[in-house]
DNA sequence: TTGTAGGCGTTATCAG
DNA sequence: CTGATAACGCCTACAA
């Protein structure tokens, strides 16, 4: 193409300095209206548009933020990225915000935690959210990270030194079975991935769960814990089978995330089981095709997109030092009733 | 954090000039082996990371692809992107191609074409990836860039001036009907976005689905032919009403996404009918959900992940100056049965 | 109120 | 083979 058309060129088209030009752009006010009109002017005609890359080199900031996701072992972002209809969410709400901000977003997997570092320090990246699962180690790196850090869905050790945005999980494990309860359940499956120390966020939803039982004077039968190795389709419908092939009485189901449910429902239906006659089943997070299924989906209800705004506008916060100590945000859940759910 | 180490600490350390780092950096082959090594070395041990930031302005390549949206009224991304688990799963090949080959991916809802001119040039993308439908002066406005470009799954006039990835449509939509036809059906519904001239995709797929019924000696019943607005679970839920209002005979639909045939569906079973007892039903995309919905979809299977690579790559290879002029890539697609449709 | 000039980290053009 | 040094496009003291 033509030329490209610098700070220079509009400085010469208006007959002012650099300086000046940078001056109105950057709105530092000690330039007389009548020159700024001028300027504002040359700026139209040329169809001058600041280059970020160099203004980033200048003020030593990229107006660039990164998504961080897991990456697996074909080295591709985690399929969970694809078949959770969530983390497209949650990026379309984060997009929104930060565009409207003047920034903008990356997006990539990152395998070994030197990666993302060599990333962050060569894309010169103002902010990072991490969402989804990783190792340990990976936080413990990002502590030698002098950018600020939003984590999503995070607790642990290690979480309190970054910023971090959350739902009430225990509420909603609650909510969910008491939802079972109150239908007059009483042999509740909790579905999850495996609950260890590393996995807070379903350990919360556990405690929620422990809670809404032993509220009803139930306790918290261990043949009744199922766990899934990650939250996909597949996952959902391999432990399915086991659910059907548990030999004692189970009536309904409460499984961390809507895609299991969608799994698990397809495996009871093959072996000739019905939602929710058979079985009732509450999903988490509200996915957006949780309302369209057959039976619909009676789930706990996130605002995903919402999360996406929240992580985006504190790490911008962040990074423009609006804030300084680290910030934890809990956003609500709540019950949505619908159809794979009925009295007992 | 520390001062940030640049190249000129790593000749410093090495004891060599700039220009001899840079050198080595870049596989210029002109240094000696010996300081080499020695550059080799101190860069290491510094763990010295080049800044891409410097490295674009010098060079004038970010390094950076693009890709764009439409945006909704909202000023959101299209919720399109977060239903239709097509768009992440394209990002996700993409990414993976991009990560693998020094590229990083921006992604970006545009409103007025003016928003990702301006994108573009603020941000020195190399090259830009139009996913998703946009207006038609959108691509007359591209026509004033200066990077590569690729479209997917566009076609119309203005796409011979870019590189296209596609899928077969007309295949695709032949093969479906075809199937319906097959097993015994006559009154086939097609569903899709409405088939004006600036939708070339489900134009093509109309095409398929009047050739196989052209081929089995039927004619195209403009009555069976219903648009929808928009490629949502909500306008397939809609459409799922129109049809059962519908006084004449229907006993097959074929819809040109998978998430349509989830609203569809939806809309049947309120009615009272079952799929595929009383309706056939064949999507298009073949999305992962669609295997594990109940009864589990049939659907022309495209491989997504797949045209993100490719996408990617052709799109690297152009601003590599790999390949100089348009090319066209037409991916295939299959047929895949599952228990959505059944002989009449 | 405006302009000059040095610097941001890298590459590239010349000399040596 | 190696090293100064001028770009790249912008910002920002410091001067004027």
């Amino acid at each position: 193409m033509n030329q490209k058309i610098t700070i220079r060129d509009v400085a010469r088209h208006a007959g002012v300095s650099v300086a000046t030009v940078s001056y109105v752009i950057n709105g530092v006010n000690r330039v007389s209206e009548d020159t700024k009109e001028r300027v504002l002017e040359a700026i139209k005609e040329l169809e001058y548009r600041p280059d970020f890359t160099a203004i980033s080199l200048s003020k030593k900031q990229s107006k660039m933020l990164g998504v961080m996701f897991e990456l697996e072992e074909s080295g591709s972002i985690s399929s969970i990225f694809y078949e959770n209809p969530y983390n497209s969410e949650f990026i379309r709400g984060l997009e929104f915000v930060t565009r409207n901000n003047g920034y903008d977003v990356l997006i990539s997997g990152v395998g070994k935690p030197d990666d993302y570092k060599n990333w962050i320090t060569k894309r010169n990246l103002d902010g990072l959210i991490a969402l989804g699962p990783f190792p340990q180690n990976v936080f413990k790196e990002m502590e030698t990270l002098s950018i600020p850090i939003v984590l999503i869905d995070k607790y642990g050790e290690y979480a309190k030194k970054y910023h971090n945005i959350r739902i009430d999980d225990e509420r909603g494990g609650y909510l969910a079975t008491k939802h079972l309860v109150d239908q007059g359940h009483t042999r509740i499956c909790f579905v999850s991935p495996k609950l260890t120390i590393h996995n807070p966020v379903d350990n919360k939803r556990f405690l929620g769960y422990k809670k809404a039982l032993n509220e009803s004077n139930m306790s918290v039968d261990e043949n009744l814990i199922f766990e899934i190795k990650a939250t996909s389709l597949e996952d959902g419908y391999e432990i399915g089978k086991k659910i059907m092939e548990y030999s004692g009485e189970i009536t309904a189901i409460f499984v961390t995330a809507d895609i299991l449910a969608l799994g698990i429902i397809k495996s009871l239906n093959e072996h000739g089981k019905k939602v929710p006659k058979d079985y009732s089943i509450i999903g988490f997070d509200n996915i957006s095709i949780s309302s369209y299924m057959t039976p619909a989906l009676t789930t706990i209800s996130q605002d995903i997109f919402n999360k996406g705004v929240v992580a985006g506008q504190t790490l911008i916060d962040a990074v423009e030092e609006q804030i300084s100590h680290p910030k934890t945000v809990n956003l609500p859940v709540k019950l949505v009733v619908r159809e794979s759910t009925k009295k007992i």
